[in-house]
DNA sequence: TAAAGAACATACCAAACGGTATGTTCTAGG
DNA sequence: CCTAGAACATACCGTTTGGTATGTTCTTTA
């Protein structure tokens, strides 16, 4: 594919999924991406074969993005300290410092927006999705289970949902944060996240 | 309105809301509402004069239910003891009691789905969705003060955030419930959230 | 019981929809 | 420079969509 014709389907992509987290993958219509971007049904169905097709392709790239910055943030964890429970509470506060950062409050979740309208996607689509679920519970756990070994914890909670809270928190406060339109909300949530990790693993702070 | 005539609105609002739940609001037509009811246009469009009006329909009807709901588990929990905390925590565990008897996950929140559908929905909708979170923030967060007033707080957590807490969990919780095919999600977080309240208003537990 | 309105049913319509067929332009490689 | 395929543009099509106009039946109440 040359240099232009990435731009295009890039250019679609982008569109197609500010108008999808707004209004939903139904609410949205090849007719109205093409016209925002000034481009022709010639050119989308060019890239797309069809509208399920794009559905396809916005999944994969949000997915994907989503693991990259997920894994990029727990090496950087893991580069600031040797601690395994303090790896994991910079985790979490790169995470923080991400949504503190940002002016307006973020757009939305394409997983939890396709969800939403589950029943309009394939197995495919599903499957794209609880991976990136399924991933995040199982590394957020194996540290769990390190930190379990290494702290006496003052609870005996249960660790997969420990690390499931994780990615619930970010996903119910996106929810509250886009609604309300505030911003603070998802920041606020995993510093109480931290708390939480931080009462259970030292239990004299 | 005569009897049949409320049967029939309400068939339909039923029928509506779990299409919705699966496909998103402009997932759903009114002519596959119809037909899965074996109804006709007429009828529909007696009941509601537009699809916005289903819509606005739908979402009060969700929302009163909502706060019924949680009104009742509210007073239930005051009724059972005397004392703030416990009260709270009891309140907590009702919700959790709800969602552990449950044979399936929960189809989901209504509220949660129109929040990804946003600009679809006038100011009324966006008014009464936010309403409902609002309410539930205010009441969760005056008993959070009484009991910070009469407990020693091990940490000095922000509180109303830690009431926008219960709601952002159970959002969340269903959200990866549905999408994991998981009942068990949404109790267990209800669990977690209890026992960080137990943290941090109860040390020496 | 008669009248009036509620509660539907039937038939239809214009616009929007996803998709296709076909033609044109651009661009990279031999 | 030539050519083949990528990268579009234009015009069109069948279906689905929300919505309406009009007619019929049921139900309540004066």
């Amino acid at each position: 594919m040359s240099r232009k014709g990435v731009e295009t389907r890039e250019k679609i992509l982008d569109a197609a999924q500010a108008m999808v987290l707004s209004r939903g993958f139904s609410g949205v219509s090849v007719d109205k991406v093409i016209e925002s971007l000034g481009v022709t049904k010639g050119a989308f169905f060019h890239h797309f074969k069809n509208k399920q097709d794009l559905a396809t392709a916005l999944i994969v790239r949000y997915a994907q993005a989503d693991m990259d910055y997920f894994n990029e943030a727990l090496a950087r964890g893991e580069r600031l300290s040797n601690d395994p429970l303090q790896q994991l509470l910079i985790f979490i506060g790169l995470y923080e410092e991400l949504f503190a950062g940002l002016a307006e409050p973020y757009p939305g979740c394409l997983l939890a927006t396709y969800i939403h309208e589950a029943q309009l996607f394939d197995e495919d689509v599903e499957n794209t999705i609880n991976n990136v679920f399924l991933t995040w519970r199982q590394e957020l756990l194996k540290r769990l289970k390190v930190i379990a070994a290494n702290y006496p914890a003052r609870r005996n909670v249960d660790l997969p949902s420990l690390a499931d809270e994780f990615i619930i928190l970010i996903e119910g406060a996106f929810l509250l944060s886009k609604s309300l339109r505030d911003v603070k909300i998802v920041p606020q949530q995993l510093r109480h996240y931290r708390t939480y990790l931080e009462m259970i693993f030292l239990p004299d702070v």
